[in-house]
DNA sequence: AAGTCCCGCCAATTG
DNA sequence: CAATTGGCGGGACTT
């Protein structure tokens, strides 16, 4: 009686993604009444290993939001502490003697030597605590502080790897810490604090900061989530950028082997989702819908001309169906239906949904 | 082919 | 010493 008529469902490598299983974190928890979160509480409702409970924890420590209280048990903060999180990281930025310890160490022999100075988290001292350094913590801190410390607010994915990693040779090494930085990048893209995009230019991949957006940050729980799964649906491509104008320095850009100096100053804005609407033709964009995807439309057939669109919202509704089976998972997805219910009755009414491309 | 990044082995850390 | 943490990188999935 669990899983009857269990249809297959195409093992999809985005519902597994860190950054999905990071949001359905902060929906779960992102909330007054969460004071502590068991790691084992949170990997059983997400319906996940406990290691991957690690990954999200580490990086959401690292801005703040959380707090190791204990074994298995951290306090919550909330986006509240982000703020306050950022200060200190942007502060622990100018100490240290001489070179900054945040961004390219050396790390060469055995001569580990991390800064003498304490700047963030107390380094204890500098033994076989080479874990420390290649923490994902660590590694994220140091992302940010990247942010922070500069006016950049555009960076490559390759220029990012080799700030944080001065060994900018041995492919191995940098091969793994670019796949520390992806892991990175979700969780905190889920948290809409950066956004994955490309350069202008070039179409290397890159991040951009938007910080805390804005106005209103405290507080906005339910903005946030709401926004998220409009931006789900829509993919990657939901906040469409448009450039005000830019100053770009024709001189030589990049180097500046210490720090990124500012130096490009790009305005940019997010435009509503009525825009990102028109471009998703029929063709490129596909819509996504979280952990619940919908049963009958991935399967429509996508012949160019129609797609049987769907046209009212309960029956839109009554394709979808939850993946997890657990109490937890139940409260998230009535959520779900009522972002998406906005959404339908706000964009997608007046331009229904047409179709999934696998 | 190149870019992403899931998965989980297994070594540090803890308690 | 068992349990908890969490580097690390093979290789599966996407583009």
């Amino acid at each position: 009686m669990a899983e009857s008529s269990s249809r297959h469902y195409a093992y999809s490598r985005k519902q597994k993604s860190l950054g999905l299983l990071c949001s359905n974190f902060l929906s779960m928890y992102n909330n007054d009444a969460t004071e502590f979160i068991g790691l084992d509480e949170a990997a059983v409702k997400l319906g996940v290993e406990r290691r991957r409970i690690y990954d999200i924890v580490n990086v959401l420590e690292s801005v703040g939001v959380l707090t190791r209280k204990a074994k298995n048990k951290y306090t919550w903060k909330g986006f509240g502490a982000i703020p306050k999180a950022l200060q200190d990281l942007k502060i622990s930025y100018e100490d240290d003697d001489e070179d900054d310890e945040g961004f390219s160490n050396p790390n060469t022999g055995s001569q580990t030597e991390t800064s003498r100075s304490s700047s963030v988290l107390k380094s204890s001292s500098s033994k076989v605590d080479n874990r420390r350094e290649k923490s994902l913590g660590l590694l994220t801190q140091n992302f940010v502080k990247l942010f922070l410390c500069s006016n950049v607010e555009l960076i490559s994915l390759d220029e990012v790897a080799r700030l944080l990693l001065g060994d900018a040779h041995n492919t191995s090494v940098m091969r793994t810490k670019v796949r520390r930085l992806y892991d990175i990048a979700n969780v905190l893209s889920s948290m809409n604090l950066i956004e994955k995009t490309h350069t202008l230019d070039t179409r290397k991949p890159a991040f951009r900061w938007l910080g805390l957006g804005g106005k209103s940050e405290k507080g906005s729980a339910d903005a946030f989530v709401l926004n998220e799964s409009k931006r789900r649906m829509f993919g990657t491509d939901v906040t469409n950028i448009s450039f005000k104008k830019t100053k770009v320095e024709s001189s030589n850009d990049q180097n500046s082997n210490r720090c990124i100096k500012p130096q490009t100053h790009i305005k940019v804005e997010l435009l509503a989702h009525r825009k990102c609407l028109e471009d998703s033709k029929q063709g490129s964009k596909s819509y996504q819908f979280g952990p619940f995807a919908p049963m009958n439309l991935t399967k429509i057939g996508n012949s160019e001309n129609g797609a049987k669109p769907v046209h009212d919202w309960e029956s839109l509704a009554s394709t979808y169906r939850p993946q997890y089976h657990n109490q937890a998972l139940k409260d998230l997805f009535s959520h779900y239906m009522e972002a998406w219910k906005s959404w339908y009755s706000e964009v997608a009414g007046k331009n229904p949904i047409q179709q999934i491309s696998g």
